[in-house]
DNA sequence: ACAGTTTCCCGTAAATGC
DNA sequence: TGCATTTACGGGAAACTG
């Protein structure tokens, strides 16, 4: 009978993902309130078991020891909390779905040395198995799960489940792991942040991204990452508003490779120099909380000048999308005409075929109505009135004479090749959660 | 006994206000699942009653007659259902205040022939009084109750509570009033709308606006309105949609009497036209099914001409707000420099004066970022120019060119006097960036 | 007072019911 | 199938709680 035991509990498997989200971008945190769902596979094909295997969902099982020490929250089921395994499709597997699962916290005190986002609970699912007038248990187990109360935890939470799982491959599964939290390579690391790129804009980090991140991000000379550097704002944080402002409003753009994003202001002048007047590229700022990103353009008008623009926020680019804001960009300098600056994204794509003539333009009358669109304009102060503007712009260049149309007409037949920057190929580091 | 039972019935008031919302603009509507608060307070002041009066809410109590015509929808109370009187204050009346109601409903068939939002309810108090060993019951009954399930339902609730609201100073009240909604005179019908936008605005509508509502609404000769034209898409849906524009965006503009709003087309043309160019005003869009907003300006260029600008709703207001939208309004004509045809708001107030140099304006650079402002632009088609370029005039025209750039400075250069458009006297009419 | 945490609730989208 | 109605839940803000 024990060896049965055995075999059984070894053919239990569990599936868990979120209900709702039909890409499982961000698994295993439960928000209390809100269902999610559980696939439980009893993988030893034996239909005739079926009917004879209740499977039951039980919160935090056996991990007394830790209430010992760390006091965490108590939650348990509202409803749905057990199920007949039963064949699915005909010849298929012995499966319960646990379809309509939530979470309610117990009140009872709480007294921890984490923080919520930090405690790892566990949803165990135990089958009683009644055959022959004997019985067992047999025990599956979900991976760790954090559980959140409010949408504002998720970056917190998110930060948790990342480096569990860098963590799993190579310790036993610990659920007080944040109490003495191990530091990660980078190269571990890294891996993951790309993973996230690639699920949340389906594309991953390439080699230059990743080294500006390491330089952002290490600071130890063994190229180890402690959790609390991680966790803070400039680290974590950041790149979460990054990755939410991908998703929300840049997820075509970082797909098809259009955004360099992670590059330095300095590099990006290096990069921008060599190339002709109104080569451009997108890059995220990194002194802003939340997410932002700004373009960066060089003008030769006399010497080498670059420029870059205020950074857009998830309201900027809710007011307009980023391919419009480039599109419709217009500068103005007093005497001149508008003119929209950017001409080539880096290294030497035309604007219009990155970004297209996306969107409405202008559109006619309507009903009656005289049509109307917003154009995102800057006004560059001209050359003899702004002695006080300290900033980047050279007081002698200022475009005014149709000549330095020509110049410009000239540049963009002289394309050199040498990109220092080359899109990758096709997405490919990644790290699989499931 | 029985004279002191109708003293007490008469003797209990109940005071009704929704939770969270400090000034009650909405009031009598509840929300299952969502709280809502209830005073009930003993007008006779005897503090001798004090602890002896337990009130206890039930909802629709007798109303039995009413569910043998319609079966309307059942609700529960979901917690705090009972209360005893207290004094509240020193030497205060006798008040339960029922801080934390919530209902359920109790899913049972529904079969009726008004819809959920013209359900009327009833909230009663019920007083259970011991004394010398006899028992008598007091009752108080609050204003009729509409009862959603959702915020898409509070519009047409909203209609169902201000039609009552009317009619239960005439007739007694009645809740089966839906099934036969009597119509209403335009003259009580007028002041609870203007009630409403002195509620929503701070400031209700004058003879004007009541007059364009009453040629939009009324059409009977006899000045009724009826329920089902009230009701429907082009009356209330429509002044709703205008209430939550103004709510969201445009409360100052209200309160302050800017908006003329409920103007005719028609009428606009007549009141524009006898005005010097640049004057202009607003107006509610009459065809826009969500509520929209729209500026109509004079222009004597040549012969008197009326333009207006394609509305605005709430989402182009959440993009920017009407007061910048008016003093950055730019239209281009080809070869002209852009301006701002928005001069005097009517009858003769200075733009500037009404609307401001509100908000941000284009802000220097930052942090070594240039500053960026969205123009709300139109492109005005020029009389010589082609035919069917009388649209899409790429505002940009980026530079590419030089023959263009050319064209375009000389352009420029060669601003005719304008004779058309000539500026006020006050600061500016230029679109003011700085 | 304050930070961490949860609750509340609008508004939209999806699901449900008829 | 379509419409009426309810449920689900993200996200911002208030409320809670030590």
């Amino acid at each position: 009978l024990s060896l049965l035991t055995l075999l059984l509990a070894n053919a239990l498997v569990v599936e868990k993902q979120p209900v709702m989200s039909s890409t499982p971008q961000r698994p295993l945190i439960v928000k209390t309130g809100v269902r999610f769902s559980a696939t439980v596979r009893f993988l030893a094909n034996l239909p005739e078991f079926k009917g004879l295997l209740k499977v039951k969902a039980v919160f935090d099982k056996d991990v007394e020891e830790i209430l010992t020490i760390n006091r965490l929250r108590q939650f348990r089921f509202l409803r749905d909390v057990t199920k007949v395994l039963d064949v699915d499709e005909p010849g298929g597997d012995l499966v319960a779905e646990f379809a309509h699962m939530s979470l309610k916290e117990s009140r009872v005190k709480r007294e921890s040395r984490v923080i919520v986002t930090e405690e790892l609970h566990i949803v165990k699912f135990v089958t009683e198995f009644q055959f022959a007038g004997l019985g067992c248990n047999i025990e599956a187990s979900s991976l760790p799960v954090v559980v959140v109360s409010s949408s504002n935890q998720m970056p917190a939470a998110w930060a948790s489940v990342m480096w569990c799982n860098v963590l799993s491959s190579s310790e036993p599964r610990n659920l007080l792991l944040f109490l003495e939290p191990p530091p990660l390579a980078w190269q571990q690391l890294s891996q993951v942040l790309s993973w996230q790129f690639l699920s949340v804009g389906q594309r991953g980090l390439d080699e230059n991204q990743l080294s500006m991140l390491r330089d952002r991000i290490v600071d130890a000379p063994e190229g180890l990452v402690h959790w609390d550097r991680f966790k803070n704002e400039s680290t974590w944080t950041w790149i979460d508003g990054i990755l939410d402002l991908i998703k929300r409003h840049l997820v075509d753009l970082w797909r098809d490779g259009h955004i360099m994003g992670f590059v330095s202001r300095k590099r990006t002048n290096v990069l921008l120099r060599a190339k002709p007047t109104g080569t451009f590229l997108l890059r995220f700022s990194e002194s802003n909380k939340e997410g932002a990103i700004t373009f960066s353009w060089v003008d030769h008008a006399k010497e080498p000048q670059l420029h870059a623009v205020d950074p857009y926020t998830k309201d900027d680019l809710s007011k307009m999308s980023m391919p419009d804001s480039i599109c419709r960009y217009s500068v103005k300098e007093e005497g001149n005409p508008t003119r929209n600056p950017l001409l080539y994204l880096y290294p030497d794509i035309h604007r219009d075929a990155a970004f297209g003539l996306s969107g409405t333009n202008f559109s006619a009358q309507t009903n009656g109505y005289i049509g109307r669109t917003l154009v995102p304009t800057s006004v560059f102060p001209t050359p003899p009135s702004s002695p006080q503007l300290q900033m980047e712009v050279d007081p002698e260049s200022s475009a005014e004479e149709p000549w330095r149309a020509q110049e410009l007409f000239h540049h963009q037949l002289d394309v050199p090749g040498s990109p220092v920057w080359s899109p990758p190929a096709a997405p490919s580091t990644e790290v699989n959660f499931y």
